[in-house]
DNA sequence: TCTGATTTCTTCTCTATTATTGAAGTAATG
DNA sequence: CATTACTTCAATAATAGAGAAGAAATCAGA
């Protein structure tokens, strides 16, 4: 989830925007610590990569550090969706669900 | 995708083939050990049940452990397929796939 | 019909990796 | 220098994973 974030956010991905990203998708709390641990992991195994923005001109604070995926982190997201998308094909329908 | 894998084996869900459904799906080694641990895990959570089966009339062994999905890992089940398939809308096709 | 080898599963133990939180640290602006 | 907007750190909980040990059944031969 932390990858499909970082696509949808685009040139705007980093920490807090990703973090926010997923607390709206996953409807409960998101440390932002967490989600830097994970994007540590990430980037670490070559799924995404990362470099640290200009000053903007808000406020203040500390320069941000942008991710962006890489190939191989697209590769495997799809990767991940088609197996998924199989596995889920044969799955009962639940009730009151339209198919 | 255990959750998945005790769906789709339906009567025949026990460690051994679940196990089994994994490695197939994962394409890699999946130790019996680990399936198992998760399973109580789920069950812990009330996703999956489980019984105690009768004696077969193959060679030997101890006596199988069904498991079975609940409603309520049904319903997560579907839940995070609907939440993915949201997420997986907007990605970019990766090269050489057809859409 | 004992008895032990074999088979098929499950359970246990230990370690590595991932997830999560909350506090501390940093570099900008007003 | 207080405030703001981020990032990094430190500590703990939960999950994943492998491999050995344990359990209960069948089979085969004496």
């Amino acid at each position: 989830m932390i990858l499909l974030a970082v696509i949808h956010l685009g040139d705007d991905a980093y920490g807090v925007p990703i973090s926010r990203e997923l607390e709206r998708h996953r409807d409960r709390d998101v440390s932002v610590g967490s989600v830097y641990a994970a994007l540590e992991r990430l980037e670490t195994k070559c799924l995404v990569s990362s470099s640290l923005g200009d000053p903007t001109p808000e406020r203040g604070g500390k320069a941000k550090r942008f991710f962006r995926i890489t190939k191989e982190g697209l590769r495997q997201v799809h990767e991940t969706r088609r197996v998924l998308s199989k596995l889920w094909l044969a799955l009962p329908a639940p009730k009151g669900e339209r198919t």
